[in-house]
This record gives C-alpha cells, sequence and structure tokens, in this order.
DNA sequence: CCGCCATTCGAACGCGTGTTTATTGACGCT
DNA sequence: AGCGTCAATAAACACGCGTTCGAATGGCGG
C-alpha cells in the first residue's frame, strides 16, 4: 500500500505511463509535503523510489517541472471538487445558495482530504507546503486559482447582496486564511495549547466548527 | 534611511555592537523576508550589506543561526507589545477583559507593524517567511510562542466561561489562521479578486473588519 | 532473427554553497 | 612604545546539488 502504484492517476492521458514515473511522482509528493522542495534532493526521491537518479529529468525534464506537475494536479483535483460542491449548492438552491452552503463547498474538499484515512492526506499537506514555497511557475498557477476563487466570490455576492462588494471581499479572505495555513504544525501546537482536549479524526465536527464560526463572521 | 542603523536594537546588551553586525543583521532580515531563507546566499547577504563575506560567519557564527537570532528577536518584539496590550485590558477591565479586547491586542501588533510607513513592515513579512520555513531551531521557539499563546487562551475562556474550553481552542486557532498566512502575497490576490476595490494603506479599517469578524465568530 | 526505440543505468561534469583559514590592520591599555 | 585583542579582508576548501552523457538493456514489430 506505501509505495503501490496510484490507480487512474493517469487515466486522463491516453497513453500508458512508465511505472517509474509514478513511482518518483509518488515518492516525490511524500517528501515534498514532509520536508519541503528546497529540503529534498533528486537523489532522496529517486531513493526513496527505488529508481535511477537520471530517472527525474528524464521524465519529467528538471527538479522544479516535477514539483509544478505535482502541484497542477492537485491543485486541479481539489478545485474540480469544490467546484462540484459549488455547483450541486447552486441546484439546489435555484441559483442563489445560502452563505453555509457555499463556505461548505470551500471548507468540505480539504477537510476530507485531510482524514487520516484518506490516501489524499499527504496530498493536502503538499499542496499547503507548494503554496507557501511558490517557485514563480507555481504562483502563476496559483494566478488562475483566482478565475476559479472568483465563482465563489461572485456566489457570496449574490447571498449577501445587502453588503458592499468591499466587505464580501475581506471576509472570503479571511475565510481562506483560516484553512491555508491553518493545518499540520500548527494543529500540533493546539494540541499542547489545550492539553490533548481536542478529539482531532473527528473531521465532520472539525468541519461543523469552521463552518459555525464562518458563518457568523459572515453574518451581520 | 534605507541601510541606516536601528537605533536602540542591542540596546539590551551593554556593549556597543559592531556597525557590521548591525549591517548584515538588516540586509539579511530584507533579504529573507523578500526571498526566503534558501533563495538567500550568503553572498547576497554580504553584497547587500556591503562588508566582507566572512562577516556572517564571524559575527553570528553561521547562517542558520543568523536566521535564528533576526527570528528570535522580533518574535519577542511582537510578543512583548501584544503581552502590553493584553495587560492593560485585564486591568482596564478588572481582570476580565471583554473577547473584542483580547483579540485587539493579538491582531493590533502585527498590523501596526504592517502599516507602510512603519519601518517594521519588513519585520513582519519576515516573520511570516519564517514561521512558514522553519529550521527545527525556530519551531523551537515557536513551542515556547505556545507559553505565550496561553495567556490568551485563557483569557478567552475566562471571558466566555459559557462556552466549553475545547470550543474556545478551536476558535482561537481559526483567529491565528487569519493573520498567520494571510497577508503579503494574498494581499495581491485580494486586489485581482475585487478589482482594486478594497482601499489598501487604511490599517485600522482592516483592524476594524478583522476585529467584527473574528468577534462574530466568537459570539453565539 | 534482426533492428529499432524507449527506458534504465552508472558515471561524471560544472557550479554554487556555507564555512574556514591565514594575514593584515586598527585601537586601547599598561 | 609595544603588546594583545578584536575586526576585517582575500583566498581557498570541501561538499552537495541538478543535470547531462554514452553505453547497456529489453521488449516488440517486421
Amino acid at each position: 500500500m506505501s509505495l503501490t502504484d496510484d490507480p487512474g492517476a493517469e487515466s486522463q492521458t491516453p497513453e500508458a505511463e512508465a511505472a517509474t514515473k509514478q513511482l518518483v511522482f509518488n515518492a516525490a509528493e511524500r517528501l515534498f509535503a514532509l520536508h519541503g522542495f528546497q529540503n529534498v534532493s533528486v537523489r532522496d526521491i529517486t531513493a526513496e523510489a527505488g529508481v535511477n537518479l537520471a530517472s527525474v529529468n528524464y521524465h519529467f525534464g528538471s527538479k522544479d517541472s516535477l514539483l509544478f506537475e505535482i502541484f497542477r494536479r492537485r491543485t486541479q483535483e481539489l478545485n474540480r471538487e469544490r467546484a462540484r460542491m459549488l455547483h450541486e449548492a447552486t441546484d439546489r438552491n435555484a441559483g442563489k445558495p445560502p452563505v453555509r452552503e457555499i463556505l461548505t463547498a470551500l471548507f468540505a474538499p480539504p477537510l476530507r482530504w485531510l482524514d487520516p484515512s484518506n490516501d489524499r492526506r499527504i496530498s493536502l499537506q503538499f499542496l499547503i507546503r507548494a503554496r507557501s514555497e511558490g517557485t514563480a511557475e507555481i504562483r502563476e498557477v496559483l494566478g488562475s486559482d483566482v478565475s476559479h476563487l472568483k465563482r465563489f466570490a461572485d456566489a457570496l455576492l449574490a447571498a449577501r447582496p445587502d453588503l458592499p462588494p468591499e466587505e464580501v471581499y475581506w471576509r472570503l479572505h479571511f475565510v481562506l486564511g483560516m484553512i491555508h495555513q491553518n493545518r499540520f504544525m500548527e494543529l500540533d501546537r493546539l494540541h499542547v495549547l489545550s492539553s490533548g482536549q481536542t478529539r482531532e479524526g473527528e473531521v465532520d465536527a472539525l468541519l461543523a466548527r469552521m463552518l459555525d464560526f464562518a458563518e457568523a463572521g459572515f453574518s451581520r
């Protein structure tokens, strides 16, 4: 289970990919997520994957391209889940979903990935790392991320037409801050702070908590 | 003004520091804040400071120690401001300050640093970078940061004795997420998103907005 | 059975890095 | 005046890095 292939990960491209490429992809994502891009060498990756050193450059061109390709794929997957949930919420509410449902579409996908039973936990950790390191080409994709976020901004504007748009943008900004950096090393700190009173693992409870907090901030 | 010394920066240690050490300190903080720790070489720093290459190792021991020393000092300064404001709020309210004043003590200091007219703007940018890069020794200081945060957690618990402590810890966690990663590259994105409708520079207005949002999340 | 092509492999290259060393200069104290 | 300490300088060192190269490998169609 640990290093086996990720079924369907390359299913979008018709040609069958070399097993080596998958091994490199998975090993790199794992190591990048755990130790950061700059702290992981190509030699570390190929050693973890059990392949030859030159494999990274052969299959991905360069170490930077490898990072970029992982980031592009995971971002796309996350955005798709979010967009799908927002779309469903729109259908469900005659084109004008309430604030809480919009926020749910924003929060639920990454929180589902965060679940320890989920294979994608490491992918989310990778995404957060990649976002804060930013290789110039990463920021470019982060720019297209804006057009993705615009859908949520528009939905919120429609849900609260009484608020000045400026106010809505700022609140969305705050809400994004709640998710992006938050997790992981910060989560450990929370455990120390509360002397282990927080019951982790109950992702649904956490989602409810976040929604309560964010929705309250959006009310008034 | 750009590269002049920082008066009183070493005033806590009685001996007068070499001017070179200050030059290195300031240049390093600036470059680290702008480009990140790993992307700035010792040669970059010494070139920016206009000093000899060996100065970093002579005055600070190593590049890592230099980063750590900058981080330690700035963290201490920020924490002191926050603790002072919390203390004043406690005195002002007979030992039990309301939620909004506690949150103000948490938000106001970094927001004041963020003001473009403030020299410390670069210091805050440095702190955020250093927090997300984390050189193992940094995380150790981040651990003592916990004991600092505990004061705010206790104040919030006293202000909302009706809430289960677990709930208070989580909400504090969310509030911290609003400040830590948020600024900077994210602020640019906000400008794109709102088509430049957000009036930056009005730090007080931003503080009020953040307080409204966070306080609402804490109510209920 | 042969030749082709993608893949794998070991080895090396060139470069930038943080750090160290040896030497020189300046300044204060006895 | 001379000594000793601290600071600054130029030069070099050792090492790890991403990348490249040429040869070896192996499966597959003709």
